[in-house]
RNA sequence: GCCCCCAUCGUCUAGCUCGGCCCAGGACGCCGGAUUCUCAUUCCGGUAACAGGGGUUCAAAUCCCCUUGGGGGUACCA
C-alpha cells in the first residue's frame, strides 16, 4: 500500500437525516486530521439522495456542529470549488449520465422487477437459508423485451452487472487486503426508478469527479466497498485508497444508537461539553498519540497523525471518561477564560451580574464542574433564596432541638463579625466552636444550609463573604424561624 | 442462514509491524486512605486483562491454524 501523499483530498459525506450525529464528528475528525497532516484538502459533501429522509435543517445542523468543533472544511456546500456543487441533490443530472455510460459499455442493465417481487424473492431465499440477493432475472432480458417494456413506460432501475465468477479485493489501510467472491456480491441498484442514484453510484461518481484520494469512512461500509471497486473498474477510473474506521459502540457493543446513547452533537453542546474535550475523546476512540498520553489538542493530533496508530476494534463510547476529560479541560482553564466561554457560548442566564462577582464565584465552582451547563445549577443560591425543608438543617445523627440550639448560640457570634471576610468569618466560627465545645461539622452544616439552602455547596466562608453580611443574616434568621416552627 | 470485520483489566488503551526488556504498563471507573466546613479538587495505595485450543520456535500477548465470542452487512437507506 503505497501512500501517495502528494495530493490528499478527502471528504466527509454525511446524510442530512435527523440530528447531527457523533459518528459524523468522529469520521470527520479523522478525515480532517489526516488531510491537514498531509497538507491536503478536507471536503464536506452532503449525501442527500434519499429524498424522503433528507432535510435542510439537518444539513444546517451538521454544518453548525462541525464548525463548532472546529472541523472546518476547505470545500463544501457553502464553499464552492471546481468540482462542486457539494450537495448531491444538486448534481442530479450527473448520475443518470454515468448510469447511461455503464449501460452502454455493458457493465449495467435495466431491471424491471417490482419491489413486491424483490421482497418475495428475499423471503424465499431466507426461508431456504440461501444467501439473499437479486437473482438476475432481468439480466437475461432481450433487446426487444426491454424496448417493449420501455414503450409501455414500465418503471425500471439500473443495476450493476457483477461478474458471475472471480473475486474482488481491495487494500484497506488499517485492515490489509479484504476479498469477496464475486457471486456473493449483489447486483446493486445504481439508479432508482425515480431517477435518483443510490449511495453507491453517487458516491463513486462524486469521489472520482472530486478527485478524492482516500475514502475514509466507517466500518459499516466494508461490505459495499467491492461494489465500489467494481464500479471504478467499470468506468475505467483509478480507485482511491480505502480506510474503514471502527464503529463507535454502545455499552452492549452494538453500533452506537440514540436509544442507548446520547448521539446528537447538539446534546453534547447543550450539556456543556467543551469541543476540545469531545474532540480529544473522539480521537481516543480510534487512535492513540503513543506513549502514555491521552490529553492532546486537535492540532497535536494533526501533527502526529498516522494510520499506524489507528485501531481496528470498535470502542465502547464511555461517557464517564468523557466527563473526566471535560473536567480536566475545565480545570486547566483560568477562571477568567472559563467565564468567557460560559458567557459567550450562552451557558449562563446571569449575564447582568457584575463580572467581578461572577469571577469570584467561578473560583469557587470551577473545580466542582464537569460540564458547563452545571454552572448555573451550582450557583443559583447566590442570587436567590431557595426553598428547603427544616429537616435539611439538621446535621447527621442530630435532631431538631440540637439544631435550634446551635443556631441560637450562633446568632451573636455572626452578628458580631465586623469584618465580613473569609478569614475573619473562619476565625470567628473556629473560636465559637472551641469555646462552646461544638464539633465543627455540627455547626458548619446547619450554617451552610442556612446560608446556601443546600447541603452541598461552595466553601462556606468564601460564599458568605460574597453574599455579604446583610444577606447572610437575613438567611440565617429565616433558618432560625424555620427551625422554631418545626420544633 | 450467508458474507465480511474484530478480539489485552468492567471501560479506553500501550505493547503486536521488527517474537525475548511483559509473571503485561498507563488512564477512566470502582474500593481504601490522606487533606478537608459539605461536595469536589489534589495526593497516596489497591482491584482487575493477553477468549480457548492446537501448532511454529530455545523463547509467543506478539507469527500460523481452528474454535468460541462480539460486531457489521445482507434495501429502489445512507
Amino acid at each position: 500500500m503505497s501512500q501517495k501523499l502528494q495530493n490528499v483530498r478527502v471528504r466527509s459525506a454525511p446524510s442530512p437525516t435527523g440530528d447531527p450525529h457523533v459518528g459524523t464528528a468522529y469520521v470527520s475528525l479523522f478525515n480532517y486530521a489526516f488531510a491537514k497532516n498531509a497538507g491536503g484538502t478536507f471536503i464536506l459533501r452532503i449525501e442527500d439522495t434519499d429524498r424522503s429522509r433528507s432535510s435542510k435543517e439537518s444539513e444546517e445542523a451538521i454544518m453548525r456542529s462541525l464548525r463548532w468543533l472546529g472541523l472546518e472544511w476547505d470545500e463544501g456546500p457553502d464553499k464552492e470549488g471546481d468540482p462542486g456543487p457539494y450537495r448531491q441533490s444538486e448534481r442530479f443530472g450527473i448520475y443518470s449520465k454515468y448510469g447511461q455510460k455503464l449501460l452502454e459499455n455493458g457493465s449495467a442493465y435495466r431491471c424491471f422487477c417490482t419491489s413486491e417481487r424483490l421482497a418475495a424473492l428475499r423471503k424465499t431465499q431466507q426461508a431456504q437459508k440461501r444467501p439473499t440477493g437479486y437473482d438476475g432475472l432481468c439480466r437475461a432480458l432481450g433487446e426487444d423485451e426491454i424496448e417493449q417494456k420501455m414503450a409501455q413506460n414500465e418503471p425500471y432501475t439500473i443495476r450493476l452487472k457483477v461478474p458471475a465468477e472471480g473475486e474482488t479485493s481491495y487494500e484497506d489501510y488499517i485492515r490489509g487486503t479484504i476479498t469477496f467472491r464475486n457471486p456473493e456480491i449483489d447486483d446493486q441498484v445504481l439508479l432508482k426508478s425515480d431517477g435518483f442514484p443510490t449511495y453507491h453510484l453517487a458516491n463513486v461518481v462524486d469521489d472520482h469527479l472530486m478527485e478524492i484520494s482516500h475514502v475514509i469512512r466507517a466500518e459499516e461500509w466494508i461490505t459495499s466497498t467491492p461494489k465500489h471497486v467494481l464500479l471504478y473498474n467499470a468506468f475505467g477510473w483509478e480507485q482511491p485508497a480505502f480506510i474503514h474506521l471502527p464503529l463507535l459502540r454502545n455499552k452492549d457493543k452494538s453500533k452506537i444508537s440514540k436509544r442507548k446513547n446520547p448521539v446528537s452533537l447538539d446534546w453534547y453542546r447543550e450539556k456543556g461539553y467543551l469541543k476540545e474535550a469531545l474532540l480529544n475523546f473522539l480521537a481516543l476512540m480510534g487512535w492513540s498519540i503513543g506513549a502514555e498520553r491521552e490529553k492532546f489538542t486537535l492540532q497535536e493530533m494533526v501533527t502526529h497523525f498516522s494510520w499506524e496508530r489507528a485501531k481496528k476494534s470498535g470502542p465502547v463510547f464511555d461517557l464517564q471518561k468523557l466527563d473526566w476529560l471535560n473536567g480536566e479541560y475545565i480545570r486547566a482553564m483560568s477562571p477568567d477564560e472559563l467565564l468567557d466561554r460560559i458567557v459567550e457560548e450562552g451557558y449562563t442566564d446571569y449575564t447582568d451580574v457584575p463580572r467581578r462577582k461572577l469571577l469570584s464565584i467561578m473560583e469557587l465552582v470551577q473545580d466542582r464542574m464537569k460540564t458547563l451547563s452545571e454552572f448555573d445549577e451550582s450557583i443559583g443560591f447566590f442570587f436567590a433564596r431557595e426553598p428547603y425543608d427544616a429537616e435539611t438543617l439538621i446535621p447527621k445523627k442530630k435532631d431538631a432541638s440540637f439544631t435550634a440550639e446551635v443556631l441560637e448560640a450562633l446568632k451573636d457570634t455572626l452578628e458580631g463579625v465586623e469584618d465580613w471576610t473569609t478569614e475573619s468569618l473562619e476565625q470567628a466560627l473556629q473560636a465559637f466552636c472551641e469555646e462552646g465545645g461544638w464539633k465543627r461539622r455540627d455547626v458548619y452544616m446547619p450554617l451552610r444550609v442556612a446560608i446556601t439552602c443546600r447541603r452541598v455547596s461552595t466553601p462556606l466562608f468564601e460564599t458568605m463573604e460574597i453574599l455579604g453580611k446583610k444577606e447572610c443574616l437575613v438567611r440565617f434568621q429565616e433558618a432560625v424561624e424555620k427551625c422554631e416552627n418545626k420544633g
